[in-house]
DNA sequence: GTGAGCCTTCAGCAAACCCTCAGGTGAATT
DNA sequence: AATTCACCTGAGGGTTTGCTGAAGGCTCAC
């Protein structure tokens, strides 16, 4: 469920959490997100801090499930000290991948470790979600957090072309205001650190977009 | 089992216990303790010395099992007396480290020697909960009572990646209120005291967070 | 009371990071 | 072949983040 009172925040939310495959409920303020909880016992609810009614924490403390909380950056620390165990916080604004790395943490957490192993393979490169860490072949390799996003989102959707407007609306802040740019730079990044060895793995689709996959043979 | 009249210190014990692997009932005050402790006879009780209709100490005395007691900071010395052989006490406001580090010497010396031994090991780094002793390969290493929080959650959550924000939810005190800049002084004293060689255990994650672990070949 | 150890804050410094820009390269088009 | 366009990448500046030394206040033991 997603509980925020800007329509924007709340439809960019339940788009892309209903593109990858989540059922999403959506409420305005507090007291609808208690009543639609109540009724409908969501296994997650992503809500914003700053409600016009009830404040955040109340809300979760009302609702039994574990909530990823929205916070503006700019919060004092200790105000974020209401999580409960098993809970965790974005602040705004936020990307797209990071809200949702951090949802599949959650529910991993709480669906006890039976759920999927975090590392996602592609030929012989190799990232761990949890351990943060990448691997080319057999010599690790330290991302900063963009490359780091960047990259994890290319593996998510391996052998899929993305569009650069796609990967922006996706890897960066949803109020980054810079252009495309952006994203040449740091795919020539991720080319040194990881793709600088046979088989290449990130390939250019001229004015289209980007592609991770392994080149077919031949 | 745990019996508090806060509803916010009860969530906050019981999702952490859960989270820890423990099965964890509730009760809000002596009444209902006693009768929950009948029916279910739990292997160990935080409870508050302060409840709202019988003394803490004469729901212990009721139940049969092990106590771990909550009692305000400015509890007089004499107070503490009664408990029996085998309980145990904390002070409000508590760490969850620390109260997790009593449950289980409690658990350790109730069940007999029998108990998985005391002692964590990180490549040679080695730290003994019972003897509070913290050795970096062979020689000694005094740490101060956070500093020892510290190490210990790291240790216990070797190779899993810890925000500070979560650091400062589990080692300091649930009402600290100040910010995450104490966790980085805290850090570096540990680095100088038992990361002063290699191989480095102790990482950072820029704006991710720290994890404790034995560096990769590579 | 006095001192030692401990906890926390703060500020200055250093490093890492993010983004922009511009010149260069190569592919597609005319 | 010349032109155009998309892309690549090195360089640089501004910002953020983290580390650490220093200092103040607190508690506790003596």
């Amino acid at each position: 469920m997603v509980v925020d009172d800007e329509p924007s925040i709340r439809d960019l939310l339940s788009a892309s959490l209903r593109f990858s495959g989540f059922e999403v409920l959506t409420a305005a303020d507090g007291q609808e997100a208690v009543e639609v909880a109540e009724r409908a016992s969501p296994d997650l609810v992503v809500l914003d801090v700053m409600l016009p009614d009830l404040d955040g924490f109340e809300v979760a403390k009302r609702i039994g499930t574990p909530v990823l909380f929205l916070t503006a950056r700019d919060a004092t620390e200790d105000k974020i000290a209401g999580l409960r165990v098993g809970d965790d916080y974005v602040t705004k604004p936020f990307s797209l991948e990071e809200v949702q790395a951090r949802i599949r943490a959650v529910l991993r957490r709480t669906r006890g470790e039976g759920g999927p192993p975090s590392r996602l393979k592609v030929a012989d490169l190799e990232l761990d979600e949890d351990a943060r860490e990448v691997w080319r072949g057999d010599r690790q390799v330290r991302l900063s957090p963009t490359e780091f996003k960047l990259l994890h989102y290319f593996m998510v959707n391996a052998g899929r072309v993305l569009s650069k407007a796609q990967i922006l609306d996706h890897v960066w802040n949803y109020d980054f205001g810079g252009d495309a740019g952006v994203v040449e730079s740091y795919v020539s990044y991720l080319r040194r650190k990881v793709d600088d060895v046979e088989p290449r793995l990130i390939h250019t689709l001229r004015s289209v977009g980007y592609v991770l996959r392994e080149p077919p043979p031949g």
